[in-house]
DNA sequence: CTGCCTTTGAAGCAG
DNA sequence: CTGCTTCAAAGGCAG
């Protein structure tokens, strides 16, 4: 746990500790981002409305443009044209209808000036791409033929200016009233499908995208609560108020896709504003079974998307809550795992104990009975999902083994608030967890999953370093990969990162460099891989390294190569933490040394490095050759 | 097809 | 209380 280990920090209680001197930032923050939100807002509409200006002169240009040659045939068009102009005169005073600069999208750009946080427009492409994935009907120029007056369909004209004046009227009042209103709009924005659909029936020419992921994929993002622009961030009660009348709702999820903003991945990299908080497409910390939402069963496919965030976001308060878990009512949360579909293979159909009369079947059908509830993602592993994407994309490393040993580089490399923030979520994501399963215990998990093979090798000579067992010091990564990988042989590690990624992945040069600086040791410069991996492993991840100094002193003393069990790879938290965790934790004392560097940091490191020395055998080695 | 690899952190268990 | 073990995600890889 990364607690400040100095300045003021204690290493008792470090993850409330760290959480409390968190939380207090993560308010600040929070004031900050609404209030930053709130200008950005304002900007955005001033803005609006200098382009609604524009706009409406363009408008006017284009049509002083036809008049010159007008057309009978075209005379009703221009009438209602001019009435929808008319309409859209009045209606605009944001600029909602940017057509001329969306042609594609005349009336969707709702999230663009619905969210609060794109003052500058950063985020409109992948506004505009999420509606069209959400609403991929919508799609549609539903006022093709009237944006384009060459291409008039005068036998629909009509039907077009109808369906355009009640995209004017809806979306004007949607505009104005979409803080409140979203429910409201979305009911509009049914019927614009459904007129939509109307004008495919009568043979209007319709585009759609090819593009078209799924509708809902994109609409998943970890945390909801820093994106939705008119709620208040609810952070331990994730229960989705009716924007009206603030009442805790059951939401359809087509209500509630719109607190759920893009997540970057989903749509197109688009970096996110805040990106930490934002997982990776649309996946969430919980994979559930799709269907998890309201149908549970897979067939039934919600989109798994989609049913996280819903399900992740349904507190008790949203959903009839059973204090022996949610799952006994079937109601799917993203800890809930199908082990029909996912790693129990033996068991079937655990998400519908409630579908199905409780079969008293054998004793070890009881244990069918109870879905598998997933742990709570910690720190790290939210990281990872949010980073992993990034890494892959930067990387041509596929395999995950070597993309951890980056992750979990970056990871400390990160600054202490960036890991704050992680381990705030995570967190949340316990406490939601224990609320959406009070009886749930780590310890329901233990053996379901497969056998692991650790421990097959406890008693190995320390010499008989286990083919199993993973050197904690080799680089598992594939030696033509390095990225700004993990212990990079021969200290080029310490080089920045040549990767922007890098750069990324350690906002403050000091911080990585301390970071670095730290972490020499463990970046065993052993470019073997994996050949080494097996004959030079380190101790048996479960019993070697830490009490038993004596196994684990023999192999370090043994070897020229130490690789210090740094939060670098390989240094499994668990077997480090004989060694830090418990009177300087080894996480705490590299956060410290993170922060932003200071004659604490510096002390920190020295002291981390006199740890080190003073303890050369409890690390842990492996031979050089 | 199954399990390992790899990472960190949380939690449970054993002594 | 300390230390070890298991599991969480993920995807290529090996058997």
């Amino acid at each position: 746990m990364p607690q400040l280990n100095g300045g003021g920090g204690d290493d008792l209680g470090a993850n409330d500790e760290m959480i409390s001197f968190k939380d207090e930032g993560e308010q600040e923050e929070k004031i900050s981002e609404n209030v930053s939100a709130e200008r950005d807002l304002d900007d955005l509409k001033s803005s609006l409305v200098n382009e609604s200006e524009n706009n409406s002169s363009s408008s006017d240009s284009e049509q002083a443009e036809r008049r010159p040659q007008p057309r009978p045939d075209l005379d009703s068009y221009e009438k209602t044209r001019d009435y929808f102009s008319e309409a859209l005169r009045r209606q605009q005073d944001g600029g909602f209808f940017k057509s001329p600069h969306y042609p594609g999208y005349p009336f969707l750009m709702i999230p663009d000036l619905t969210n609060p946080y794109l003052s500058n427009g950063a985020l409109s492409p992948s506004a505009r791409t999420y509606l069209q994935m959400k609403w991929p009907l919508l799609d549609v120029p539903g006022a093709a033929g009237l944006k384009d007056p060459r291409s008039p369909t005068p036998g629909h004209l009509g039907l077009n200016t109808y369906v355009n004046v009640i995209f004017t009227i809806f979306f004007s009042f949607f505009r104005k009233h979409f803080l409140t209103c979203f429910a409201l709009s979305l009911w509009g924005i049914s019927l614009c499908v459904f007129l939509l659909s109307l004008l495919q029936s009568n043979k209007v020419p319709v585009v759609q995208h090819a593009h078209h992921v799924h509708p809902l994929t994109p609409l998943i993002t970890y945390s909801n609560e820093h994106f939705s622009p008119g709620t208040p961030p609810s952070h331990l009660s994730p229960e989705i108020l009716d924007p009206k009348t603030g009442i805790p709702r059951t939401p359809h999820p087509s209500e509630l896709s719109p607190y759920y903003p893009l997540s970057p991945g989903a749509v197109g990299q688009i970096p996110h504003p805040l990106g930490w908080l934002v997982p990776q497409q649309g996946q969430h910390m919980y994979s559930i079974p799709p269907g998890g939402f309201r149908h549970p069963y897979p067939a039934l496919a919600m989109n798994a998307s989609m049913s996280s965030l819903v399900s992740s976001r349904f507190s008790p308060h949203m959903m009839p809550h059973h204090p022996h878990g949610m799952h006994q009512t079937g109601i799917p949360h993203p800890a809930i795992v199908s082990p029909a579909i996912k790693q129990e293979p033996n068991s079937h159909d655990h998400m519908s104990p409630s579908m199905h009369s409780k079969s008293p079947g054998p004793a070890k059908k009881e244990e069918d009975k109870k879905p598998h509830i997933k742990k709570p993602l910690n720190a790290f592993m939210l990281y990872m999902k949010e980073m992993r994407a990034k890494v892959v994309a930067e990387c041509t490393l596929k395999e995950s083994a070597a993309i951890n040993q980056i992750l979990g580089r970056r990871w400390h490399s990160l600054s202490r608030e960036e890991q704050a923030k992680y381990y705030e979520l995570a967190r949340k994501e316990r406490q939601l967890h224990s609320q959406l399963y009070p009886g749930w215990s780590a310890r329901d998990n233990y053996g379901k999953r497969k056998k692991r093979k650790r421990d097959n090798k406890p008693d190995s000579t320390p010499e008989d370093f286990s083919i199993r067992n993973k050197n904690q010091c080799v680089q598992y990564l594939p030696s033509e990969k390095m990225c700004d990988s993990p212990a990079s042989s021969h200290g080029s590690m310490l080089d920045s990162p040549a990767t922007p990624s890098a750069a990324l992945a350690s906002p403050a040069a000091p911080a990585a460099t301390h970071s670095e600086q730290a972490q020499p040791l463990s970046l065993t410069t052993k470019p073997e891989g994996r050949l080494h991996h097996h004959f030079l492993t380190g101790k048996p991840s479960g019993s070697a390294s830490s009490s038993s100094s004596s196994s684990s002193s023999s192999s370090s003393s043994s070897h020229p190569s130490i690789s210090i069990p740094i939060g670098t790879s390989g240094s499994h938290s668990s077997h480090s933490a004989p060694i830090f965790s418990r009177p300087i934790p080894f996480s705490s004392l590299h956060h410290s040394m993170l922060s932003p560097p200071s004659p604490f940091h510096q002390a920190a490191l020295h002291s981390h490095h006199a740890l080190f020395q003073s303890q050369p055998l409890s690390l842990v080695t492996k031979s050089s050759d």
